[in-house]
Parts: structure tokens; C-alpha cells; sequence
DNA sequence: AACAGGATCCGAAACGTTTTGGAGGAATAG
DNA sequence: CTATTCCTCCAAAACGTTTCGGATCCTGTT
């Protein structure tokens, strides 16, 4: 491994020279210049980051806290649309993207913040994360720059990208009560969840918009699981036969809802619409095909990176990236579309 | 940031020593031991890996490099969960991984072997690098350890992780000439990928001990892309309407052969069957459900990253490791199936 | 009493960079 | 002719750790 050291006995001028040399400095002569470059390229030589990430007390590295990188979590490709949107970003200005992960077996021996302050990240990026997490809040209050995907929070070193939740619940609801359905319950996630808070009130604005009255007891937590999601519908259906359409605040979970009508010998959207959110891979290749509200994962997790790295350079005017939704009418909605 | 400086200023003793106590060797009394690790504690040390990292010439911290970590490749979740896999032993281990793409817009830039050397990782795995990749071979020949995926390569720095693709394809027709399929056409996926040979093999041989004769025309390239998978068999269909069955050699490009069946207004198994490869989350959800060779993509990550640090180690015994495949009978193939 | 050997500790070098504060000389201004 | 400025370069310190090669002290042996 060629060291700036060698590249200074090479070219006959001191190291100081060879590295304001490379990094463009103007005190130093085009003609030597150019001659430490050539030289540089000619011995194959590699800047150690390490050495520079020490000395700069920088890594240009960002880490990427996400939570439940499981085999199961493949299906919901939310976190991995979001992981290529932040590599993307990260890729084109030249910095690198360590991946946290806190599913592994000896979860939590670490802290986020350790994990961070240890390889010395300059920052990072927070992906399904609950709100209830405890170590959400260490990361959030220590010192390292963050941008959490879909958990409101702001200060000087923290900030994050959303999509309009209740706008977006609303834009499903509205959907489908445009196609006459007045008795419409509501699959949620869970308590601990910004989103799920933001497309309950959704849910429940867009009722009472169109005047049509909010029932509780038609409002069920799916926990974001497809198994727990079927159950809740079944019970749902089972007590108030007269629900005709369902709101459900994830995709995975509208599949389970969809699977609990077809169990009942009902026929979707016939007897019973349902409409997801997100629009995962499997929304579109299902059948019926689900309708549901888009959001763009992939440019999440890229607006996520840009947030990031803009913050860390200083120049970011705003902490808040706020994304739109948009309605996909499918199948299990509207009869023979595509 | 406390540094072993301020500790060793605490404790009243060298750096040297709080080093040495921290890293567990024996030459420190246990009372000092004690009181360093408590004062550490205290002052909520953590080590700066970097520093540490220069000096010993490792980082603790593998590249996993892959091709087209795109918006696309979502739905051939085989990345993800190969991704997960790698991270979910890393973390036991308590190494790192870095993500290195070259789907980046300002691909090529760098080579693989570059970013490595950059980054300073000890070693790196690869997936879903094409065989004829040009800096495929830089990176096998320099001597940065590294495990391939799916392409046996190996040599004292190389090792590779894959499963039987031949017996794979093998347990695919097999499947369909149990079910009494005699005209069975193949889209394979491009030239220069391995796993297409080996299951170009596999099929070939399958016919064979079969007693069925192999027709080269009946045997296309699909790309492992869904659309262009949906021409061909469209074409072989047209020409050759006595096709029965199809053995593709990825899920996706056969979810394109059943879309151009469909679009024949032929139905699937009845008069055409459809087989695919991978057993990516689509399959099941797909409707028609779709038979496969199943792999274990987490399985397979997972242990790219055991061998690869074993390696790192010195205590690699192989530097191959061969994984089995599952066939998985689903409604494409057989009629009425769950 | 002298010595060997073990236990415990330490100073200093090393890893490869960046950066500070200035030095030397040439060109320009007065 | 002197003073100032600009251009080009450099030595040395600093970042936080590990490790090599000793140094010191104590215990037990002869």
C-alpha cells in the first residue's frame, strides 16, 4: 500500500505538499501538482480513510439504524426501497452507508449511540423505529446528526422525512366512499406508530367530511401483521355484517383482510372493498390486486440521505421533507380494473 | 469523547496500561483491571475504532458489493435477503458491513477494488455480479479476501457460497415430466451468469435420463427480466403451440411466461405449466401461485459472511460452501394446489 | 546475600493523514 | 534601494489507539 510518504520521497517535496497537493489546495504550484498527481496514479495510491477519518474527527459515513431486518421483512420491501434510496444518494456524493441493524440475537448489548459514536458515523438515519423505542430518544438527544424516517421530531441535529399521512388516509377514504361505500371500518397498526396516529385522523376526518359517523368499535389494530390483521377483519365481519369496505394502514395487512372476507365466502370488492397503504411489490401481482395509497419508498430514503448530508455540511434551510401520497385504484376496489 | 487518555489520567496509570487492561491481556493486576473498566465506565468511554483500526491495519468491517441495488430489483427480493443474511452474522460477530453499489449514476468511477482499499475493509462479499463483469476479476486478484456468491471462483483468498443449480433445475423438470409433461421449453437467463449453465445443465439432463429429447430452439434467454421473459415464451408459444410446460430460470421471468399464456387465453397448468426458480415472495402471493426451486437467500448471505470471516480469521477449513434447494409444488404446475 | 524470575507497569514509536504557523525567495510597490 | 506582498513550500504537531522493549519491584531460591 502506497502511503502520501511515498509519493514524497518520489516526487523530491514534502508530505504536507503531496496532500494539499491532492486535495486541490491553491499553494501549491500547477507544475508540482500535476507531478504528484501523475506520480500518485503511477504507484497505485489509495487514500487511507481511516488515517483521514482520525485526523478530520469525520468519516463521511452515515449509518442506517433499521430495525427488523428479518427474512419475514422481505415482504413488506419498505426498508429495503428506502436502504436503495439512501445508497443511491449516498453513492453520488461520495459518502458510505453502514448498516445497524438491531434484529440480531444479542440485540441491544449496544446502544444506536455507541454503534454510532464507535464507527464514528457522522451521522444517521433512523428506519422503523417506534416511537416507544427507548433507545429512540438517546440517539435523538445526544449529539449526532439524525433524520428519522416517519417519526415527527425536529431540533438543531435532528430532522425527518414523511409523507402526509392524513391526507394520504384521506385520499383512500374519500376513494372509497366515491364509490358509495358508507359503512367503512379501519384496520390500524399500532399505538406506537406516528403513521398509524396521522391515518386514523385521516380515517376519521374523511368521514366525518362526508357526514358519515365515526364507529370505534369499527376501528381494529392490526399490529402491521397480516395474520393479526385477517383475524381482527374476521371478527369485524362476524359482529357487523353490514361493513362494506375496509381501510387498512398497511398493504400486508390488507392481504390479511382480504384473505378473512374471501373466508367468508364474500367476494372482494363485490361485497366487501378493501384498500391498503404503501403499495409494496405484492400489492400490484395479488389477486385481486390491491388498491392502495403510494408512497414513494425509494425517494424516502433518498430525500433522507440528502437531509442528512445537507445538515451535516451545514446547508440545509429545512429539517422536514415532506412527501406526497398517491392513490392506486386497483382490483380490490373497483371491479374489473387493471 | 473520552479518550484511553483520560482514563489512564483518572486511574493515575499509563495509556499503555488502561490499553492493555481493556483488551483483557494478562500483564495487569485484577485491582487495576477493575478500576480502569470502572472509570471507563464512568466516563462513558468508547473506543474510537478508526484510531484503532489505523494501527492494527483492520477496520472489523466487510463491503458487501452489489449490482443494481435498484427501485426495480425490490421485487426479486433475492438482494434483500441476502443483504439481511449478511448483516444478521455480522452482527453477531460484531463486524460491520458497508454497502458498496455500483448502481450509482456515477458507476464505474471507482472500481470495487478501490472502494475496498479506500474503505479499509478486511474483506468483502459479492452478489449478483455478472461473470463477465470486468472488475469482477481485479477484485479475485487482488488480495482482498472474498466470498462470490453464486460464482465458483476459488483460491487462497476466494471462496464462494452457491447451491446446486444442476440438481435444482433437475428436481424443476423432473417435477414437470412427473406430471406427465413431454414438451417442456426452457427461458434461461443471460450467458454470463453461472447459475444460467449450471441449470441449463440441469435441465438438459433432466430430459435425458428422461428419454425426452433436448430441442435448442426451445430454449431462450430471458434475461432474468419479466417483460423480455413474456416475449420470448410469447414467441416459442407461437411458434411451437405444443409446448406444454415451462422451466424458467428465475420467478420473475416466469411470471412473464404466464402473463404470455394468459395472453394467448391459454390457462395455467391446464394447457401450459409454469415453473420458476428462486421462490421470491411473489410466487406465493401470484395468482396463479407459482411452483419453484426454492433457495434459502438469508441462508445463503448468512453464510457468505461466516466463511468470509472464518477466512478472515485463518480458521476457514473450505472455501465452499454449498447450499440445497427445496421444490416448492404450487397452482402453476398443479392444478387445485395451495 | 546474591540472583532468577515473575508480576506489573511504562515510554515511545508507529499507523497515515490534515493542518498550523511559518520560511524562503521572487516580484511588485514606493 | 527597501518594504511589502505573493507564491510555493515545509517541519512538526495532532488525531486515538496498539505494541515493542524495557524498567521496577517483589518473592523465593540457592
Amino acid at each position: 500500500m502506497t502511503t502520501i510518504k511515498d509519493i514524497a520521497k518520489a516526487a523530491g517535496v514534502s508530505i504536507t505538499t503531496v496532500s494539499r497537493a491532492l486535495n486541490g489546495y491553491s499553494d501549491v504550484n500547477e507544475n508540482t501538482r500535476q507531478k504528484i498527481i501523475d506520480i500518485a496514479r503511477q504507484l497505485n495510491y489509495i487514500p487511507n480513510t481511516l488515517a483521514r477519518g482520525l485526523v478530520m474527527n469525520k468519516s463521511k459515513t452515515i449509518g442506517l439504524l433499521v430495525s427488523g431486518l428479518t427474512k419475514e421483512s422481505a415482504k413488506d420491501n419498505f426498508t429495503f426501497e428506502v436502504l436503495a434510496g439512501v445508497n443511491e444518494y449516498v453513492s453520488e456524493v461520495d459518502y458510505d452507508m453502514v448498516l445497524f441493524s438491531t434484529t440480531s440475537t444479542k440485540q441491544r448489548e449496544k446502544t444506536y449511540t455507541q454503534l454510532c459514536r464507535e464507527r464514528r458515523v457522522d451521522g444517521a438515519i433512523l428506519q422503523g423505529i417506534r416511537t416507544d423505542d427507548p433507545y429512540l430518544h438517546e440517539v435523538v438527544e445526544s449529539d449526532i446528526p439524525c433524520v428519522l424516517i416517519d417519526i415527527p421530531i425536529e431540533s438543531r441535529t435532528v430532522g425527518y422525512v414523511t409523507t402526509d399521512n392524513v391526507l394520504g388516509a384521506k385520499k383512500a377514504v374519500r376513494h372509497l366512499i366515491e364509490l358509495g361505500h358508507k359503512r367503512i371500518a379501519m384496520i390500524n397498526g399500532y399505538e406506537y406508530a406516528f403513521v398509524s396516529e396521522q391515518r386514523l385522523k385521516g380515517f376519521k376526518e374523511a368521514l366525518l367530511e362526508a357526514g358519515l359517523p365515526v364507529r370505534e368499535y369499527w376501528i381494529a389494530n392490526g399490529a402491521f401483521r397480516e395474520e393479526i390483521a385477517e383475524q381482527e377483519a374476521l371478527r369485524l365481519l362476524q359482529h357487523y355484517p353490514e361493513i362494506t369496505a375496509f381501510f387498512c394502514a398497511s398493504d400486508l395487512m390488507a392481504l390479511g383482510v382480504i384473505k378473512a372476507v374471501k373466508r367468508l365466502g364474500k367476494r372482494v370488492p363485490d361485497d366487501v372493498a378493501v384498500i391498503g397503504y404503501d403499495d409494496i411489490i405484492l400489492a400490484s401481482y395479488s389477486s385481486p390486486s390491491l388498491s392502495t395509497i403510494a408512497q414513494d419508498k425509494f425517494a424516502m430514503g433518498y430525500e433522507a440521505a440528502k437531509l442528512l448530508i445537507a445538515m451535516l455540511e451545514g446547508k440545509a434551510d429545512s429539517h422536514i421533507k415532506i412527501l406526497q401520497t398517491e392513490l392506486k385504484a386497483r382490483e380490490s376496489t373497483v371491479k374489473g380494473i387493471k
